[in-house]
RNA sequence: GUGGUCGUAGCUCAACGGCAGAGCAUCAGCUUGUGGAGCUGAAAGUUGCGGGUUCAAAUCCCGUCGACCACCCCA
């Protein structure tokens, strides 16, 4: 007797069944085919690099990443981001990328981070940027993509909170990663907050106020503009106490938020012109953003947004029994051959109760009954499983006759 | 990383120191060419795992693994 091995995975790891990871590829789907209807291509980075490349550019967090030593003794990492790997390899292929250079990824990452719910360990980042522009309106039209993203996604309307990190440029980072929270903790507590990191009541107030009252400056402007050229007037609203606190921001920062989800934003984006001059001379400044695939996925059930789809399976073909197994397999095989993406029966033995409840459970719209009688007239019965109702076709009908579109 | 709540059948839960149970789901039959209903029956558990206390532990204690919550953090 083998010892039994218990079935269980890592904390804040996750199996994806047929279910979920079928609405994940939509989700992937989605965001992939408007990345490339904006022109991104993609690239893809190792799973593992050298601990330097991500810790040189962080520092002092370097608890959050997965870390060890190799076989041979280096000191590597898993994938902690996408950005950091692409500014490296804008870096080490300069002859290959041409500049401008509009690039998205989408490959899981990992962080060693307290799991929580829509919070893992393993996890998808969907991300695109625009290296090699200065202008604002690079960051104009990756702001445009992410608006056109959640559009595709069928949220009713998205919208792009936006500043710019300038604005704060004469505050310590200390008081913004607390201005960052104002959304959640509220005024009082990011006064609180202000307080404790040794502002005194009176400042960290005028602080706060004078923020609030920041208006847009040239470069968000533009920025407006440029998504106005878009349409996009309705998407988008100028929020002066927007910080995002990531240390690495040097202009414009925006989320994405949807009304009917007040919980967060789903995608953050923002500017970052020294990045890749950590690894290079070249100076390449560098805008875009990370979609929270979690949560976005998170949203669009909370909102039911994602189509009835459960299975690409359009047809099951039934197996009456062995002496018609030939007549449903050429059935299957014709059409596959057209493109139709179809299920044979896995066993010829099941009664047909059982084959068209299997359907039913798979998600299959419809199902072919080939028995003996069909087999001698050359036909097939047709049967819509959502409208219960059935209909005779000749084979030679069959593709078209299915009225696939 | 810190603090907290929780873990019982596939799922939702009950039992809270004294025989481990129900509903739903599953499987078989009623029904040998057609559905999710109904009826009958069956199967299903080392109570997450390991240790301790006790005559007796799902129940109390310790550890561990996992889920969740608040911090922290969030390229």
């Amino acid at each position: 007797m083998n010892k039994l091995i218990t079935p269980q995975i890592l904390k804040g790891f996750r199996d994806f069944l047929p279910e979920d990871a079928q609405k994940r590829q939509y989700v992937i789907d989605v965001i992939r085919r408007t990345f490339e209807l904006y022109g991104f291509v993609p690239i893809e980075t190792p799973a593992i690099e050298y601990l330097e490349t991500f810790t040189g550019n962080i520092g002092e967090d370097e608890h959050l990443f997965y870390k060890f030593k190799d076989q041979g003794g280096r000191d590597v990492a898993l994938r902690y981001d996408q950005t950091v790997p692409t500014c490296r390899v804008i870096a080490q292929y300069p002859s290959k990328i041409t500049l401008p250079f509009k690039r998205y990824q989408i490959q899981t990452v990992w962080r060693a981070e307290k799991p929580q719910k829509g919070r893992y360990r393993e996890f998808l980042q969907c991300d695109a940027d625009i290296f090699g522009v200065e202008d604002a309106s690079a960051d104009g039209e990756t702001i445009a993509l992410s608006i056109d993203i959640y559009k595709n996604l069928r949220f009713k309307k998205p919208i792009a909170i936006i500043n710019d990190r300038e604005l704060y440029k004469d505050i310590p980072y200390k008081a913004i990663t607390a201005i960052d929270k104002l959304e959640k903790v509220g005024a009082s507590g990011v006064l609180q907050e202000l307080n404790q990191k040794g502002f005194s009541n009176k400042d960290a107030k005028t602080l706060l106020d004078t923020i609030k009252n920041n208006k847009p400056n040239d470069r968000l402007k533009k920025i407006f503009d440029y998504l106005d050229g878009y349409g996009l007037t309705e998407n988008y609203q100028y929020k002066p106490t927007l910080a995002r606190s990531f240390s690495y921001s040097t202009g414009p920062i925006w989320e994405i938020v949807v009304g009917d989800f007040p919980t967060g934003s789903l995608l953050g984006g923002e500017r970052f012109d020294s990045l890749v001059s950590r690894f290079s001379n070249m100076k390449v400044p560098g805008t875009g953003f990370a979609i929270g695939f979690d949560r976005t996925i998170l949203a669009m059930e909370e909102l039911g947004l994602f189509p009835p789809i459960s299975t690409k399976t359009k047809v099951l073909v039934t197996i009456f029994d062995e002496t018609t197994l030939r007549y449903s397999q050429k059935i299957a095989q014709l059409l596959r051959s057209h493109a139709i993406p179809t299920d044979l029966f896995p066993d010829p033995n099941q009664k047909l109760e059982k084959q068209l409840k299997y359907a039913l459970k798979k998600g299959v719209p419809l199902v072919l009954i080939a028995g003996p009688d069909e087999l001698r007239k050359q036909s097939v019965t047709v049967k819509n499983l959502a409208t219960r109702t059935q209909k005779t076709v000749q084979l030679k009908e069959l593709p078209h006759a299915l009225n696939l579109t």
